[in-house]
DNA sequence: CGGAAGATTTCT
DNA sequence: GAAATCTTCCGA
């Protein structure tokens, strides 16, 4: 079942959370890649120095975080790689989830084509590879993942032990505990040990 | 209009 | 540990 919007219309701490275990889904002409969400960020609005809405700025690319909840945000960071995102809590409130890392389940053929990789540990463990692997990109920004049936998130009662961690490659805002992982999973990005 | 920074990845 | 790579944003 799909993600609904009120799934996302919530704090965007506990979309985070709730995002693990869940199936990032992406049909395309070519197949079905799916993957089990195991890492999440949280960009909790204009009050976070790690977000692109810090400070309420209002920018070319920062707008898509004032959209509905469910909707993609998709940008490249490092002019290498697309990050996605979804947005979280409400319209005009300009919050989102960063997924860091995916454990593959459907289309890994074609995820190590994309990748140009026979590692399966490589394909989707961190953000920028995750979208390299499914073919998201720029044409993925602003649809709305609780309306469309090409990507979307599916539902699923997995969750595991979920670990909170800090944020990782950010300058500003390392401070809040706002990485969330599951715990023992192999595709997580990076472990923290405390 | 120029320059610096950036929610990363990859190679050395 | 450093380069690659380029769009976005901000200050002048």
């Amino acid at each position: 079942m799909r993600l609904p919007r009120v799934f996302y219309a919530r704090e965007s701490k506990i979309v985070a959370k709730d995002l693990l275990g869940k199936i990032l889904v992406h049909k395309t002409s070519e197949g079905i890649y799916k993957g089990k969400i195991v890492e999440t960020e949280a960009y909790f609005g204009w009050a976070d120095p790690a977000s692109h809405a810090y400070g309420k700025k209002i920018t070319k690319r920062n707008i898509i975080l004032y959209k509905n909840p469910g909707t993609a945000y998709v940008y490249l960071a490092y002019g290498t790689n697309w990050l996605l995102n979804v947005v979280a809590e409400k319209k005009g409130f300009p919050s989102a989830v960063l997924i860091r890392a995916l454990e593959p389940l459907k289309g890994i053929g074609m995820m190590k084509r994309n990748r140009c990789t026979k590692e399966i540990i490589n394909l989707t463990n961190g953000p920028g590879k995750i979208t390299e692997a499914f073919g998201i990109d720029i044409n993925h920004n602003g649809l709305d993942l609780s309306e469309n049936d090409f990507l979307f998130i599916e539902n699923s009662e997995e969750t595991g032990i979920i670990v909170e961690a800090p944020r990782v490659g950010i300058r500003k805002g390392k401070e809040h505990l706002l990485r969330f992982y599951t715990k023992g999973n192999k595709f997580v990005s990076k472990i923290t040990t405390f």
